[in-house]
DNA sequence: TTGAAAGCGCTAACAG
DNA sequence: CTGTTAGCGCTTTCAA
């Protein structure tokens, strides 16, 4: 039935003071008097009184609220997603989670309505139309570890073409000839940054077209089962395979895990340096992109870029390119 | 500078209607003329107006949005999330993703201040005072895998009993007599039914207390390795291991895999059926609580319990009790 | 079928 | 230091 919730103008009646008195105390926000806040604090504290942040947001036209569109599948984020909201609430911000699958593109309506100031993308496909249409609502954003086509933005990325060239090298000095690349889509910018690299590498060492064959598949564990169905099939099967994310080598090693100790494991090495990666049975050697430091660093960006928007100031917008770091563990040696 | 946010008054504006005519032509909710409702559309489109969801909220003291509190650092949750983001969304309301890290309790501010219309809880602990709070400021949630002590609320929970009975069943079977476990904290209500059901049903079966060592710790990866820390240093070391969640039992596979194959690995069992226990390279036998069944079905229940609250009835808190079942894999014999 | 007006709970001038 | 008064953008009576 009726709604219950007590409101800043119960406490001021039983405060005795005016609402606009309790609204400043509760926030001691100009000079009121000691005493009142106390008088207020404690009246408010007893009637369980919570301020409604719809309230306070449509009056200040802002909302504190930051959102972060993530992808659940993915493997890195559990451990991005906490440093971002440790750092947005120590801004004064909150973190509103928005979950993206793959497969099904979310309406994003939340990020349109007024509901978040800013918005951090994790997952964005070089063709989605999403970034034009915040630029377009004046809703500030940056990338974390994307781009899009044709779209200005603040962006943090990893070096993923340095990524992708220390894995080249790394296999070539190895001794490989044949090798094989599982990659990501085409629509998603770090995979194609570090596909292209990546062949540019094997191609200035004179590796022939054939003997670097290429396999595109979303970039989660399931693709790197597939991958391996692929490469036995191979007339010459490649004796190295490099993946474009942790999640496909964790799945190509699982698919060569099921065959037991029979077959000859190819020299297999990952993208980002996911937490699994280091998990004894997979041993990954992979590339460690900092994901938290970007994620860290992306969250700066955007909170400085909303007070640069409130000041009503313009500043160009800032792409910050993060070092990568080959990271080596045992996979890259075949068995 | 100023907020270019478009207002339904812009549009009744440009279309030459009231404003009221606007956000009801929208809405299609009384009988506006199709005349209104194609022109407004077409303004509103032009103008790309998107209704603002403070205003909204406010004005009808109802926000269609959802907060499900969850913990990221959970395996099973990236499977389920989406569950209830669909299922939410198939009755009109919205997901809030709220992440809690297992060390540092939010404060959960976001639930008390009119933001969400009900609370989907999965990481409660059992002496938490969330529950309570939520309970006396009326706000609907329900608890997913999850009771607290002394708290009525609608429930959904897996027949954790059942299914620890059924892995003891197992290992007795299997011919063990000296079974540890490794267990989750006292404060967690699904991890301590799993414990005393297993420890009971040992007890029965005549297994000495010190043939049924119980080693208790966060239900994290970590804790896996940690916990083959400890049994290794046992006088006589355990021939199987029970534990109370997948992530446990992968840590310790993994802490075995480190050894290399010298050792003679322990049968182990897990809990949940998360995907990770069927990759081949744990192929972890455990127990299915079939978290995406239930993870629908306690959204079901906190929308039915909304209605139920709007309409101003009273419906007396509801627990639901889901079957498991065992899952056979290989782990459960050990190497 | 539509408009005018009040109000959701808060913040922010402006007085005093 | 505190009260009064306008809104923020929407929904919802009540009239017309």
């Amino acid at each position: 039935m009726s709604s219950n919730r007590i409101t800043s103008h119960d406490v001021a009646r039983e405060a005795g003071v005016s609402q606009a008195t309790v609204s400043r105390a509760l926030r001691e926000d100009s000079q009121i008097s000691a005493r009142t806040i106390a008088r207020v604090r404690e009246v408010a504290d007893r009637l369980g009184y919570v301020p409604s942040s719809l309230g306070r947001s449509l009056s200040r036209r802002t909302t504190g609220q930051i959102a972060v569109v993530a992808e659940l599948g993915n493997l890195t984020y559990p451990d991005t997603v906490p440093v971002m909201h440790d750092e947005l609430a120590l801004h004064g911000y909150r973190m509103l989670l928005i979950s993206e699958s793959a497969d099904k593109e979310l309406d994003h309506e939340i990020l349109f309505d007024g509901s978040v100031d800013g918005v951090i993308l994790t997952t964005t496909r070089l063709d989605s139309t999403l970034p034009a249409r915040l630029h377009a609502k004046r809703v500030p954003f940056v990338f974390l570890n994307r781009t899009a086509r044709g779209v200005v933005g603040d962006s943090v990325t990893a070096d993923n073409a340095g990524g992708a060239r220390a894995v080249a090298q790394l296999l070539l000095g190895e001794g490989h000839r044949n090798i094989a690349m599982l990659s990501g889509p085409t629509d998603m910018s770090s995979s194609v940054v570090r596909e292209r690299a990546f062949t540019a590498a094997l191609r200035e060492a004179g590796i022939e077209p054939g003997h670097r064959p290429i396999i595109r598949r979303e970039l989660v564990h399931e693709s790197g089962r597939l991958g391996w169905g692929d490469l036995v099939s191979m007339r010459e099967r490649p004796t190295a395979v490099f993946c474009g994310a942790d999640a496909v080598a964790v799945g190509l090693l699982n698919a060569i895990a099921e065959q037991g100790d029979s077959v000859r494991r190819p020299a297999v090495v990952g993208f980002d340096n996911s937490p699994i990666a280091g998990w004894p049975v997979f041993a990954l050697t992979t590339v460690d992109t900092h994901l938290r430091d970007m994620a860290r660093l992306a969250t700066q960006m955007l909170v400085e870029r909303l007070d640069i928007t409130t000041s009503g100031a313009e500043v160009a917008p800032r792409k910050v390119v993060v070092p990568t770091t080959l990271t080596l563990r045992s996979s890259h040696v075949g068995g």
